[in-house]
DNA sequence: ACCCTGACCCAGG
DNA sequence: ACCTGGGCCAGGG
């Protein structure tokens, strides 16, 4: 079954799972994302570079607003814990109403000002560093 | 079948 | 320091 939260992603040594044109790419960002800590935050470019396609950030975004869009609570897949490399909600606007994005980041003990992440560098989980 | 756009990011001018 | 363009994968008109 190889699902859940063991994504054996990474290069396709011996199981390409994230093989670019492959259409498993948003499954791979889902699974990821599930294995964000709660209380941390990380990007989209850092997903994208995990899965091995450092370029398609784009994509993570386009498969946070798919997730999202199936499953409006977050329990599915955590897309507020995903911002752009700056710290920035980017994506509050895809969410129930603006300030979703934040509350559910706030109630996790991640604080925002504005639309940014609040010590975003030590709230960044990196999943290739902490994967 | 072509063209455009997107919750991004980096390099170049 | 600001602006521009290319690249990535997928979906919609």
């Amino acid at each position: 079954m190889a699902s859940q939260a063991d994504p054996h992603l990474k290069e396709g040594a011996h199981g390409p799972t994230a093989r670019p044109g492959s259409g498993d790419f948003e499954r791979d960002v889902h699974a990821v994302a599930r294995l964000i800590p709660k209380g941390r935050v990380t990007s989209y470019g850092a997903i994208a570079r995990y899965l091995g396609a450092a370029r398609a950030s784009r994509m993570v975004g386009w498969a946070m607003n798919r997730a999202l869009e199936a499953h409006p609570d977050a329990a599915a897949v955590p897309a507020h814990r995903v911002v752009n490399r700056l710290g920035l909600l980017s994506g509050r606007m895809h969410f129930p109403t603006p300030t979703t994005m934040a509350e559910r980041l706030e109630s996790e003990g991640v604080k925002v000002d504005g639309d940014r992440v609040v010590d975003f560098t030590e709230r960044f989980w990196d999943p290739n560093t902490e994967l």
